[in-house]
DNA sequence: AAGATCCGCAACCGCCTCCAC
DNA sequence: TGTGGAGGCGGTTGCGGATCT
């Protein structure tokens, strides 16, 4: 068995000796790694070079910020979590000096078990129904008290009989119009007046923002939010990427786009979406973030979920941390619609 | 004190994508 | 265009220390 890269030659496996990690780090060091299947060679290490890299990559490097998790990065993970799912790497990157393989492990060891305490599904982040979390319930110091849904959005008074607990139903659909289409919808508008149909137990908010608006890079008009969906709102608002690039669609799947033109239809968007995916078109946006937490108005929440096909280029440039927090801006600058 | 169980984490495995040829 | 090597990534395994009985 083993890695085909090193099917040929009787390598050494499992814990790496401080002899061998010494070998590691001065040659690259030194020589920088250059191609992994060869640094075992030139190190004098009887490794692979896949074990090699994944060595420097997840103990070796100097610039690998050691010791536990602080709240803040663990708020970060969940977070960003909720938005691009097990892309650890991914997810990672947005905490400097952390490893994908650090994130998911803590997550699975962690994290993980606080959210199913909290009656948070992990995979979805959606409340678990009271008969399954019941099931799921396992020991954890979390008081209730200090159980603080994810994602309580409750925009104004006005919005009252909209706000929503916990994981409410958003939709965010990346918009199908490139930046520079002359066919791009109608600018967005926060549309608190707008009626929405009272037939469920919670409402959708049909909050969306304006490109023009410049209080839309104001967080205070998401109070409720968590600091990453805020940032990746205003981010999303004031950055020359289409602003319309997510938006919350409501429970009927319509853009909430009640100043000029007809609202979307959500569906529809996919049915072309897909099938533009489908002839291969690799750079197409087509997939939804669905938090659905009380009944299965998304019932294929969960395989969306997992298959997302965003463009992570985007939402991982449109997320930022907060403030507090050192971040690598440079993934700003490439900022674009992949169209 | 000793065995059983739990748990965190490092490392491996296998799949995928990219790219050179 | 097909193929194979290399790198990257997510899922999984299993070791070893901590805790429980």
């Amino acid at each position: 068995m083993g890695h085909r890269c090193c099917n040929k030659q009787k390598v050494k496996r499992g814990l790496w000796s401080p002899e061998e990690d010494e070998k590691l780090v001065k040659y690259i060091t030194s020589h920088g790694h250059g191609s992994w299947s060869s640094v075992p060679k030139f190190a004098g290490l009887k490794r692979c070079g896949k074990s090699c890299r994944l060595r420097w990559i997840n103990y070796l490097r100097p610039e690998l910020k050691r010791g536990s998790f602080s709240a803040e990065e663990e708020q970060i993970i969940i977070d960003v979590h909720r938005i691009l799912g097990n892309r650890w790497a991914q997810i990672a990157k947005h905490l400097p000096g952390r490893t994908d393989n650090e994130v998911k492990n803590f997550w699975n060891s962690c994290i993980k078990k606080k959210l199913m305490a909290q009656g948070l599904d992990p995979k979805t982040h959606n409340l678990i129904p009271s008969h399954q979390r019941a099931a799921n319930k396992i020991a954890c110091n979390i008081s209730q008290s200090n159980q603080q849904p994810f994602s309580i959005i409750t925009l104004d008074s006005k919005m009252k009989d909209y706000s929503m607990e916990i994981n409410p139903p958003i939709l965010t659909l990346p918009s199908p119009y490139p930046s520079n289409s002359s066919t791009q919808p109608p600018l967005l508008q926060t549309t608190t007046s707008l009626p929405l149909p009272a037939t469920t137990g919670y409402q959708n908010p049909s909050v969306i923002w304006n490109e023009n608006t410049q209080n839309s890079q104001d967080s205070s008009i998401f109070p409720c939010l968590s600091s990453i969906e805020n940032t990746l709102i205003s981010s999303s608002s004031s950055s020359s990427v289409n602003p319309t690039g997510f938006g919350l669609l409501d429970e009927n799947c319509f853009w909430r786009t009640n100043i000029i033109g007809e609202p979307f239809d959500a569906a529809k968007i996919f049915e072309v979406m897909q099938s533009q995916d489908q002839e291969n078109q690799p750079n197409k946006i087509c997939d939804t973030q669905i938090m659905d937490n009380t009944k299965g108005v998304h019932d294929n929440m969960d395989a969306s979920f997992d298959t997302t096909s965003y463009d992570l280029e985007f939402v991982d440039s449109t997320i930022l941390l907060p403030g507090s927090m050192c971040r690598d801006l440079s993934s700003m600058d490439d900022l674009a619609w992949n169209f």
